[in-house]
DNA sequence: TATATTAGTAAGTGATTACTTACTATGTCA
DNA sequence: TGACATAGTAAGTAATCACTTACTAATATA
């Protein structure tokens, strides 16, 4: 296991985070990751290629740390977890590159994302009706939903606003 | 005043649309808009100046759409006319598609979006205020968010997640 | 009607694109 | 050690990129 095939995954993610899929060359990825330009595509079938296994890596890891919560058995807990996981994420620069990026890729290539919420939606809402809301279902998807919105915003750097939507959103749902 | 300028921008709403700005090429916005390349660039700067005027001029047509309901009395009702018209815009094709491509395009060039809502924050603020709900400006942010949201889902053609979203809003925020 | 401005085009420009080719270096295992 | 796969590179490739140039057609205004 050599280090530049990862070294190329983190030089597009880097990239296509700060300039969108389309406007990063495979030359400029090469440079980055201090390889050359040759070598994404003996790793990598097209520059396609290189980002889909960088999405299904994203994938893996944002399925992995909302395991931290998804399972807790108090609602109100859950849902609090919920909120403040997005805000401690997005308090991180690194993983919040990785969050964020992901997002606006599959946007960008139309790449179906809403798959990535099956289990958090259900559990969610599970969560949503035990505390008493009804329409427990759709209140998870507005609540999902504003989280995506509070990616925007974490991406131009504006934490204020983040914060903001974060406690809007427990002042909804959570009465506090 | 010729009809070609509006049938560049238009052909350049369409292509960005489906594609994105990178990935969208002046030879192709002259052939949709079937004017020469050329001309393009004796209407508009360039090709940024292009996606400029459009995004200008899906500001202004936003902020005259909203003045239907933002000047309501009633809170309730003027919180309700928000969510719907969302719901409403996404129903016709035409008035979504510009303002699910106008919010993509600015996040992939990291034009500022934010602004657009600073009138509409300020009345959904006292709106949620008047209805009683804690930190009015906090929950109206969350309420933009997702709505923001709701774009995305939109913009997949998937309905019946929109609607979803929709109800979950007027579920938290007016108990409907 | 003469003049100036604007609208429009065809055919370029050099730079950059994703990707390939033909090669060498390195490690693995019989 | 020798054979073979994998990792890596430098230097290409044709196609496409945003944009320019040099020109003509149409329209307004005096």
């Amino acid at each position: 296991m050599s280090n530049k095939r990862s070294d190329i995954i983190n030089a597009a993610l880097y990239l296509f985070s700060e300039k969108g899929y389309a406007a990063t060359s495979t030359a400029r990825i090469a440079q980055e990751a201090g390889v050359s330009e040759g070598l994404i595509f003996r790793h990598f079938k097209n520059k396609r290629g290189l980002l889909e296994e960088l999405l299904r890596k994203s994938d893996e890891m944002y399925q992995s740390e909302i395991q931290q919560f998804i399972s807790v058995d108090d609602p109100t807990i859950l849902v609090r977890s919920f909120i403040d996981y997005a805000l401690r994420t997005l308090q991180y620069q690194e993983s919040a590159k990785i969050w964020i990026t992901s997002l606006r890729l599959s946007q960008e290539l139309g790449i179906d994302y809403e798959s990535r919420y099956a289990v958090l939606l259900e559990r969610l809402a599970w969560a949503l009706g035990a505390i008493g809301h009804g329409k427990p279902v759709d209140v998870a998807r507005a609540l999902i939903s504003a989280q995506e919105g509070m990616l925007a915003s974490g991406a131009l750097g504006d934490m204020a606003i983040v914060e903001s939507i974060a406690s809007g959103m427990k002042e909804i749902v959570l009465n506090e």
